[in-house]
DNA sequence: GTCTGTGAACGCATTCACAGCA
DNA sequence: TGCTGTGAATGCGTTCACAGAC
């Protein structure tokens, strides 16, 4: 049998994306060119994404989007909601709490800690914010499995100790360092500096 | 001429990360593998990358920080200073300016724009903000080369427009959709959700 | 003719295996 | 022995070229 790469299935997400908001505007058929155009990826990327999932298009005709979509979503989510626990609420974990995006039948941000006794026993957005120390308990108790690290990077392997003692099977970084992990641990390090001077540079070339 | 991949700057930023990290702690010697296992790397990996910048170690020492960090620097930023633009001044954009990370010597946030009349004139972290309707002026006035966009999805492609014509050379795009741009700059797509769903799925697997 | 689907060719990046050096 | 540096081999992902369907 053969296996999905991670590219694919991340260069899914976007069709996925691009999908729905097509399904917005009510069309209700794309071709792989017209995809390629909006993704900003390439025809052929496109059809050999999809194959993987089986004949879903008809030639001559293309996609229908609705299916394409379903099609898409089942085999990466499978009706899964993930549930996301959130560490640092300064001033991006506030936006991330306030992150519109995440208003989807998707994604959850169920919990949310910090360190300063002044933000406990606030609520942002609906969610309570919990003092560290009970973050293993909390999020046993409702399930999350991923991880946003966006605490100061003096507290980021610290954090991400508790996340892996917690369960948590993926993290996202948002501090500007790297931390260590066991390698069943899936990471994404996002880190504003390094993306901003990485765009620099290709521009210099 | 042997020619530089974007991915090998995209590891060396990293390293130099790692590097000035090293250098607070004192450290001025590292081996290839210490910096693979602080960077999630290979230690040949590593060793590969730098030979690209010429041979810079020291057989059964390793390589001295404080050069090997000089020579990435100099070679991937070549003394500059990234000069940023910030469109939209919401919950993102506000976490963004008030990030401590760019108080570094390479980038500088120099200018912010926003639609909504309320947030005008006012200051954050030093920083005025200024309607879009001047960002063109601004932008060209300051020499910004990079752009990030943190305005709703709604807004996110008459933001990359004005971005285009105002000379900037590379967009970070925090909204989650796609922006059409001319091929000779350089986008990338920051998109909460997807990353989220990206990890999720990798943990699936 | 116009679209999808796909084996084959290609190119790039990582890994291997080992030479060289102190 | 313990490190760097590097040609060769491998593996993976993209692109090409074209068959198949309507």
């Amino acid at each position: 049998m053969k296996t999905i790469s991670r590219k694919t299935i991340d260069r899914a997400l976007l069709y996925i994306r691009a999908l729905e908001n097509l399904l917005k505007e009510k069309r209700d058929k794309i071709s792989s060119s017209e995809l390629a155009d909006i993704t900003g990826s390439s025809d052929v990327q496109i059809r050999k994404d999809i194959s993987f999932f089986g004949k879903v298009g008809v030639p001559r005709v293309g996609y229908e989007t609705k299916r394409l979509k379903d099609i898409l979503e089942n085999f990466i989510l499978q009706d899964n909601i993930v549930h996301i626990a959130l560490f640092g609420v300064g001033n991006l974990g506030k936006a991330i709490l306030k992150y519109p995006g995440f208003q989807t039948d998707k994604i959850k941000l169920v919990a949310a800690f910090d360190k300063a006794k002044s933000k406990l026993s606030k609520e942002i957005n609906g969610i309570k914010i919990y003092p560290v120390e009970r973050s293993a308990e909390l999020i046993k108790k409702v399930h999350a499995e991923i991880g946003i690290i966006a605490v100061p990077p003096g507290s980021s392997q610290e954090v991400a100790d508790i996340m892996v003692k917690s369960g948590l099977k993926g993290i996202i970084n948002f501090a500007p360092n790297c931390i260590s992990v066991p390698k069943s641990i899936y990471v994404k390090n996002i880190d504003f500096s390094i993306e901003i001077l990485s765009i620099f540079s290709h521009t210099q070339l």
